[in-house]
DNA sequence: CTAAACCCTGGAGTCGACTCCAGGGTCAAG
DNA sequence: CTTGACCCTGGAGTCGACTCCAGGGTTTAG
């Protein structure tokens, strides 16, 4: 009658797998979920909705834990839309940092690399070139060119 | 006479951290260091700029495996500079790819946030505005807009 | 009825680059 | 000689977002 979803079809239903479901439980982002008798977990369909919109909100770059508060305020009937708001903008600020930092590295990169095939083509061939003394000198700021930042789901 | 560091002075002359510089030892990024009688760690000076090298080939983006790896063939008496050429140019390409999945996050982000800010507008003080709801659904490729790239130092 | 497919818990492991700790020994200044 | 600053080891903890496991119990299709 009422079509609860088990675990395991809420994870199909909505593309989180289900270890990440009791996680997302665990770290207070779902609230504690129904039982049967035998305690297995049961869900109500929007649940799939709650998790879509989660999954839109990490995208977008809340971490999980903002997120929880949001929602945890939320279910507690309040209204953190302003709040939400200033989160929001706190990451598109940082965003807007890194894609700053992210071109200036990428232009030292470049200045570098030129620098060094110079270097390599007055070198012989098993001759060392010391390119990784050419690199220029940890003075001033350190804005470190982090690899992976785009995750890969694998 | 030969005026060998220990590992207090060493990182005062090279701004890495006592413990930084043993946990180097331990992943094979510095060979085993020379010990006195009594068991403390003494390098020669050019330690210093072998951990120059490193800082700065980090902040291009070399991770600490790799550059050990580099670095033990270097020791070994051989030139791994096409290695390192090749290396670096991935590190060039993966921030390329970062900086345009971050350009476009950007670009999302701020279509957001007009969005909410409509919707803020026509909302009532109290009233839920269901910002969260708004995001883009999670179809097609996650490009997360991961936050803290540029590590904050502390 | 049986086997496969599902579900449960609590806890550990993963990644990278450190950082911190306890519980010791050693060295230099006064 | 004492005090404080230094050094040692081995191991654990940190961050975030999961993922995987063992060792159980339950449900469902055939």
């Amino acid at each position: 009658m009422d079509r609860m979803l088990t675990i395991g079809r809420l994870a199909a239903a909505s593309g989180v797998s289900v270890d990440t479901i009791r996680y997302y439980e665990r770290i207070r982002l779902l609230p504690k979920a129904q039982r049967t008798p035998a305690g297995y977990r049961i869900y109500p369909p929007p649940v799939v909705k709650r998790l879509h919109v989660i999954r839109g909100a990490q995208r977008f770059g809340f971490s999980l834990d903002e997120l929880a508060a949001f929602l945890r305020v939320r279910d507690a009937g309040g209204t953190p839309c302003r709040d939400v708001r200033a989160a929001a903008q706190r990451i598109l600020d940082a965003v807007d940092r890194q894609i700053h930092d992210l071109a200036a590295a990428r232009a030292r990169m470049r200045r570098t690399l030129h620098d060094w095939d110079a270097a390599l083509a007055a070198t012989p061939a098993g001759r060392p070139a010391h390119l990784l003394e050419r690199l220029a000198p940890p003075r001033g700021a350190k804005p470190r060119a982090a690899r992976r930042l785009t995750t890969a789901r694998r």
